[in-house]
Formats: structure tokens, sequence, C-alpha cells
DNA sequence: ACAAAAGTGTTAGAAGTACACCCATGT
DNA sequence: ACATGGGTGTACTTCTAACACTTTTGT
């Protein structure tokens, strides 16, 4: 004897993450709902799943209609499907739900151009002062922010949104403005990234301003692979 | 302009783990399936989500439906919702999608009854020999296998299917079984996890068979309680 | 007496931490 | 010359891994 199946409409969220290293801030974007339920509120981007579209393109296809950007992370976060999430539910007798799988994206800051279609407001918000967000979507990026932390930590996620050639100081801002304060020193942050044999010394030297030339490295993919899934600490 | 919508049966799938210390063996609950698709094959304990359940819900249903047991540990592992994971799709016209939020638990043997309705098989297997399962479950098992082991790790886990009062060497073969052969030395493993200090020594101790007799310890929850999301080492 | 299980100690090396200091460039 | 950012070195502590050893029980 089983009861009534529940019925699913299953949406996507993203998290999207965005480390602009010049001002020091870690950016979280946001879109200005347009209608009904909360409209007018902010919340994380995010679609309905399409007939033989699968998750993660989803995903994809969300983050390109926000933002153009060609260097990426992504995998998917959590999926948070009780009932009762949006208010969308009562709507029909029987309640169909909303389920939503989120996803937890980092893009690269610099080519990250916004798309503003028509009058839906799209933005850039630093994860510390962002307003309280539509539906459960403050849970969903407190919950992002987590796993953003310990992507870094443990894993070449910061590769991913740098460009190719960048340098120690880059690197640092990154991880730095993301784990906040209270992170490693550079001369022991650099020490430590050397050491693991995964950063190529391009021998080109870079010159920003005042003070010595910096070296530029590359992510050495190859000199990585066999770290792979190994537990190595970036911190 | 949007396309057709996707529609979704939300299904939950529980890769259910429990350690049998004494023979050294870990261990995953598998279930025959009685009907088409793959009528005969094994695969992961799941159910349909029901109206006005939560995911959750519908885990520790299926939980509760297979085994009993008291104490165990439970969290959500993932979702796989791609196109044609699951042969009922064609048999609709438009094809309802079948997507799986997977979970993952970790139950005390001991007390583990299975429950053994009718002709349907619940069984446990050895992780490393269990025969090959239906849909998309061998990857399911894969991933609750590698989140096992990292939970393991990173978080006092195995104190939820310790019985309350245990001796070191309870611990130290739950961690030992899961983790493998290469796994620290005893002790080590000893000295690492009472300097933490979250284990409360009784002064009671336990004789079993011959040896000097066991110092029986309880897991101090207040003593852990600051320890939270520290990235703490049981290693 | 001896095996078996529990528990302690030691040591060499690696890794982490907090600094002080030197180097190359622009102004 | 000196401020600025890049880069090196060091002294100290803590962690890790491997292993030898002592203690308390049953037989």
């Amino acid at each position: 004897m089983t009861s009534a199946l529940a019925e699913f409409v299953v949406g996507v969220d993203n998290v999207i993450f965005s480390v602009d290293t010049d001002a020091n801030r870690l950016l979280v974007l946001l879109v200005q709902r347009q209608h009904w339920p909360f409209a007018g509120e902010w919340s994380l981007p995010g679609t309905l799943v399409r007939h033989g579209e699968s998750l993660e393109a989803a995903a994809y296809r969300t983050l390109a209609e926000k933002i153009c950007v060609n260097n990426l992370y992504l995998e998917q976060l959590y999926t948070f499907g009780g009932p009762g999430r949006d208010p969308r539910e009562a709507d029909t007798a029987y309640g169909t739900r909303y389920l939503s799988v989120s996803y937890f994206a980092l893009v690269r800051f610099a080519d990250a151009q916004l798309i503003a279609t028509g009058e839906s407001r799209v933005q850039w918000f630093t994860v510390h002062s962002c307003p309280p967000l539509a539906f459960d979507h403050s849970m969903i990026l407190a919950y992002g922010h987590r796993r953003l932390c310990n992507k870094l930590e443990y894993s070449p996620v910061a590769f991913d949104v740098l460009p190719e050639y960048f340098t120690l100081n880059d690197l640092y801002q990154l991880y730095s403005t993301v784990l906040g304060p209270n992170f490693s020193d550079y001369s022991n942050f650099r020490s430590r990234l050397l050491k693991l044999g995964i950063l190529q010394d391009t021998q080109q030297k870079v010159i920003r301003g005042a003070g010595r030339p910096a070296t530029l490295y590359r992510f050495d993919r190859e000199a990585f692979a066999p770290l792979k899934d190994k537990p190595l600490v970036f911190v």
C-alpha cells in the first residue's frame, strides 16, 4: 500500500562567486526577481530544467544567461527539496513541489561580463553585505560559501579562474580575499606552494608599478595529475 | 521563448554502510529488485518521494523499511538527474525523468536487523565484492564510499555507530576496516585521539578474553562542540 | 611461564609559524 | 635615497611515522 507520490518541478540555482582581487572583495552574483513570488527581491540566478537537459547543462545555461565568461569552475552543491520551500506550491491543489538542485561556481572576475537583459537586474554583491534573499537562497549561499573555502584549501580551483600566467602574489591575493584576514602569511604560503611542485616557473617577469618585477608562473597540470585525490593542502 | 520543461519523479537512493569490526569487513546494504527494470539485479535501497514528504524523510523511510536500527548517521550525498538514467523514462512519450537524490548512511552493525519482507531480498555485501548494480547505482556507491572515508577522517561520525561505551581498540578497528590496511598504527592513532580531548575516560575497565583489561571511553559531546567545523583530523 | 591484548615512550624527520631580512625597480 | 612590492632565510615549535617497550590479564 503506497500513498500518493509527489510531483516535482526541478530547478537549478547557482551560487556564482567571483573574486575581485584588486578591491579585495569576494563577490556573489544575484538577480532581482521580476515576478511573483518575491518580486523585487534578490535571489540566486536559477532556472527550471528543460526536457532532455541534464542538471549540469541547466546550471551552465543559467550561468550563460547572466554572465559571459570563459573561465570557470562548477560543481553540484546540494539539493533542497522539502515541501513548502516555494510559495508556488500552494497554487495547485495537489501541490507540485519545487525542488532545487544547487550548483556552486567560481568564475574569473576580469572577463565576466554581466548580461543586462531588458529590465532584469543582475549584480555582484560582496558576500558579507548582500541583501536577504528570496526563498531559502540565503541558506544555499551560506552553504556555497563554506564549500568555496574548502575547495580553495584542498583543490586547485584557483587555477581555473586565474589567467594562464600569474604571479604568486595574484594567487596569494585570491586566497586571502576568500579565506579572510587570518590566512597564512605570504612567505609561508609562497614556500608551501612552490614546494608542491605544481607551479611552472616561466622565466618571464612582469613589472606592475613600483617594486621588484614578479615572476610569472603557470599551473602545471601534468605535475598535478598524480597528486589528484591526494589530501593536498594549499592553505 | 522557453522550451518544454521536464517533468520529474523524484526518488531517493541510499548508500547504507555498516562496519563489521569482528570480521573486519566494510558492508553495504543492497536489495534485489523484484520488478522491471533490472528485475533480479541488485540495487541500492530506494523509494519515490511521497506527497508532503521531505527528501530526508524519504531517506529515513527507505532505511527503516529495510533495516531496523537505532544508531545511525545520515546525510545527503549527491543528486543524479540526467536524462536517460532510468529505462522507465522511455515509457511515456514525453519522458518523465527519474531523478535520484542519493543519501549516505552509516549504521551500527550490531543492532541492525534486516527486515525480510516476503520475497524481496535484502543483504549485506562487502564493498569490495559486491555485484554490478542496477541503474547508475555502482557510481553512486563509489561516490558514497569516498564520502565515507572522508567523513571518518574529518568528523566524528564513528561515535554515532559505536556503542556509548567503547574501547580505543573498538574505535581503531572501525577506522582501520574502513580506511584499509595502510592506516595509521595503533599507538599513534591512540595518542592523537586522546590528545584531542574529546574522549571521556570512564574509569571502568572491560576484559575481553585474554590480555590486559581495556579502558572504556565515551565520546564527550560538550568537549567536541567548540571544535566543530574546525579542520579536525582523526586519521 | 608465556601468549595476548592494552597502553607508554622514543626518535628522526617533516611540516607549520612567525618573523627578520635582502633584492630590484619606480619616483 | 627611499618607498614599494618581490623574494629568501632562519629559529622555533608542532606533527608524523615507525618502532621498541612495559603492563596486566588468561591459560
